[in-house]
DNA sequence: TTATCTGCAAACCATTTGCATGGCT
DNA sequence: AGCCATGCAAATGGTTTGCAGATAA
């Protein structure tokens, strides 16, 4: 199930005349074993890290995460929360795409192997390579649309599934 | 051509409580008159507007174009130069979406119907609405490739569409 | 008239960077 | 040994925000 393995990843890396350092091993460890549709954001990897007692520097953590995207390991996200989400680039048939509300953020997951043919078609007409290939949609999510979206009220309006979102998180940082 | 005119534009923002001023009309026209296939930052934007004694602040600039993201008349783009870009947000035939290399930056421009078909089917499917749709490929160029790419080396290696890229934007600034 | 919008300046905060130390190969 | 990587702390820079005055509706 991983795609890589210490020493895969180890000879990908030397290939390019970098090294593997257990901090590199420890994050790709992380995202390996992180549930399928789950992302981590510089910050929460950090976090995830300290409560293991492994403790790597966020500088560290965004140099091994661009690295990683760079080299196709990992995808950065960009999923409208004002910061980047990484996750395994998973490849066929695991590869999906993603749905945002431009109202709650919530983002939802989808597979569509159409979209990922068509990626590479493109990319092999034009002769260069595929890193990554993601579809982003925006939407609006029914809640919102039934409150009368668009309707830009940060401070005092929020659909349900952002609430729900809100106690979601409360819940967690609460368990600690 | 244009997809709102004033009045139209007025009538979309005054159902949902807000204004139409001159700003947000004037930026409008910006994107309406920007060659096609080219997208503008937030400072870009405000220095377009400069040049043409219709100052705008900076903040406005900000608020108007998420706004008008969230409506759906621009798109945000994340095309990896640490900004964010906007454009018109094209309905069918003229939607596109971006192809970009990791190592360069530069974003080339595609069309695929086939794509734009899948994203509507999708969210119909789920039963939203659809605001934006962009299939963004990671790649790297033909000429980063043959230098063996992947190699992290800002500073002192750039492939020569980067390069190229640098001196049209110095011929650009020079010319004012 | 009143709620929204603008401009300014200050605040924010995710991300980057310089540098000295540490550690792969 | 030599070069790459890490950690720390400081800097960066795009974007957001508070507030007072201006302005659509």
């Amino acid at each position: 199930m991983p795609l890589y393995t210490a020493s895969s990843l180890k000879a990908e890396l030397n290939s390019k005349g970098w090294r593997l350092t257990p901090q590199r091993e420890t994050i790709l460890h992380v995202f390996q074993n992180l549930p399928r549709g789950n992302h981590l954001s510089a910050e929460e990897l950090y976090n995830v890290l300290h409560k293991r007692d492994e403790q790597i520097s966020l500088s560290t953590i965004y140099r091994t995460v661009k690295l990683m995207a760079r080299m196709g390991i990992l995808r950065e996200l960009e999923l409208a929360e004002g910061h980047k989400h990484y996750e395994l680039n998973h490849p066929y048939p695991h590869h999906h795409h993603h749905l945002v509300c431009v109202q709650c953020n919530r983002t939802i997951e989808f597979r569509n192997d159409t979209i990922l043919k068509q990626g590479v078609k493109q990319v092999d007409k034009m002769g260069l390579e595929l890193i990554d290939c993601q579809l982003t949609i925006h939407t609006i999510c029914p809640e919102a649309l039934r409150r009368g979206w668009p309707a830009m009220l940060p401070s005092n309006w929020a659909c349900s599934r952002a609430i729900a979102q809100t106690e979601e998180l409360e819940e967690d940082l609460s368990e600690n």
